[in-house]
DNA sequence: CGATCTGTAACTATCGTAGTTACAGATCGA
DNA sequence: TCGATCTGTAACTACGATAGTTACAGATCG
């Protein structure tokens, strides 16, 4: 599992957008909520975006906003988006085939793997933005749902 | 989450030593299945004995051998031992306080960490070293159920 | 047409992992 | 008691991933 805070970093910019929804915004200020350069804000919209969790637009009044509602947002579709890989590493050379251990150890830590993973999904899935958001700043959360009814 | 297999490479460890109990493995024989350098193994070794997993010895007809019977040992204690952290980083820099997602983001972040910590470590103790030398070498687990009996 | 956004390339700094050499210290057998 | 054989560990290197930074092309709106 890579030491990335791309998943802390984009639950962060989706509960932004969730906020304010309808209303675009823009990468510069989403880096100012993070800490953190506005560069580093777009590489993972492109990413979110490509997972079709929200739209962007250039231009003057561009920016971004969530793709659809909060609550049809789940955890799990956001570290899919941006975090790629397994939660442990595997192996880097492979073992030494002339050994039993060696030839079969992969197989089982695979299928251990797997079995995280599917762990970690189940948690993540039943987490939505909305929920979050709620959390995080209840007015807002409030708010919104008017706008959603 | 560090990208490391110092998990993967342990529990390989352990399983040849669970394969020969009684008799200790010498670093440089590991490091032969595992195909890495002697040192790296030792380095794990020190983490798995400081934990209570193995007992090694210094000096000729040296080595390592399990500190327990391999029902006794799951996969949860090793990863324990060997591999620190949590599964996703959050935010380097901290977030803006003046903005109230970033005042709460983390928090609402740190409970998801522990929900998904919680959800792995369920699924590594119900994994016995022993239900892993089943499977990597069956042969060998047989003949071992006799030792322990 | 010009201002304002995103999208993206290119470069850098930093850090974690692990591979390597080298050696101190423990231990055993002759 | 000496020498061979282990572990334990320090020190250094190589490599890859992350993300911070600058720069600019291209889209879009007024």
């Amino acid at each position: 599992m890579p030491t990335s805070s791309r998943f802390a970093i984009a639950v962060h910019m989706l509960t932004l957008m969730a906020r304010t929804d309808e209303e675009c915004i823009k990468s510069e200020d989403i880096a100012r909520s993070v800490n953190t350069n506005a560069v580093v804000i777009r590489r993972l919209m492109c990413a979110l975006s490509e997972a079709e969790l929200l739209v962007s637009q250039t231009g003057p009044c561009g920016g971004s906003k969530l793709a659809r509602a909060p609550q049809a947002i789940t955890l799990l579709d956001i570290y899919r988006a941006v975090e790629g890989g397994s939660l442990f590493a595997l192996h880097r050379q492979k073992p030494n085939r002339h050994c039993t251990v060696g030839r079969n150890i992969e197989s089982v830590l695979e299928e251990v793997q797997a079995q995280m993973d599917e762990a970690v999904e189940g948690v993540l899935e039943t987490i939505t933005l909305e929920k979050v958001l709620q959390t995080v700043d209840p007015k807002a959360s409030r708010r919104k749902r008017k706008t959603y009814a």
